[in-house]
DNA sequence: CTCATTGCAAATGATTTGCAAGAAA
DNA sequence: TTTCTTGCAAATCATTTGCAATGAG
């Protein structure tokens, strides 16, 4: 999976390069369901570049969610998890153990983004996120 | 400002100690509505306890967000911010200075805080977060 | 008395950054 | 070439934590 032209006339960033470190970390990501945070990425492009370091992925990951080619879902100080589905959906976190999942329907939502009369704040995008307990924690507690 | 004590029924850890340090962070955040970091808040604090230390204004915001009277608001690593309003509000922060507000008016929503058919999630809340631009970084940018 | 809390300072830890070498275009 | 990227290691920095002393109940 390569980051195919079009994709690259929108990115905001001018044109950068087209690594196998990139491609690599791209295509992993997409492989997976599991919202990998930039650790465990890591560990799966090793495979694939033994040679990679945990920099360079953190750097492509950020430079990857900038150009909106994947997206970075952190909450608070916990580890940050990526995303490499750009369809629109919501995510549910588990608040035991920070397991992160998509929402497998979009709730019904209308949201009025207008700006607020008092502040003149110019909205760019609202995000609806889910806090839970996941099905292997609700034994646990 | 005293925490009351039939809020203190509600808490969910053990009835703690209410210190001084403890009544002047949540009295002084609930006259602010500027939604303040934790060290904007110490400096605040610092202006009628002048040996409070920031590990102190920590813990106690910890636990004032533990015990539902107080929110944290946090977005990635930036620094979180802190608001003594309770009453269900919506927040836009600023993407370009990190400036937080609140929305004046709860937009019209409906969320199915159903559980996903594919894991079975326990859904316990969920929140809306805006984006926007804050109107002294409108002329800025 | 007890033990939650404090002040202080050191530790944490995910993420970022500086730098010289390497490689896209 | 040019300059974006990489690997490595050190730096960041908001937040957390260990510990002995304090103080609320």
């Amino acid at each position: 999976m390569i980051i195919n032209t079009d994709k690259r006339e929108h990115l905001t960033d001018k044109l950068k390069r087209n690594t196998p470190q990139r491609q690599t970390i791209l295509a992993e990501l997409r492989k997976l369901s599991s919202h990998p945070t930039a650790a465990e990425l890591y560990q799966v492009v090793r495979e694939r570049l033994p040679k990679i370091s945990l920099g360079t992925v953190y750097r492509n990951l950020e430079f990857l969610n900038k150009n909106n080619i994947i997206q970075k879902l952190e909450r608070g100080r916990s580890k940050a998890r990526y995303d490499g589905n750009m369809a629109s959906h919501y995510h549910v976190r588990c608040m035991h153990c920070g397991q992160l999942d998509d929402m497998c329907e979009s709730p019904a939502y209308t949201v009025a983004a207008t700006p607020c009369s008092l502040n003149s704040y110019k909205i760019i995008s609202h995000r609806i996120e889910f806090d839970g307990i996941c099905p292997r924690c609700q034994g646990t507690s």
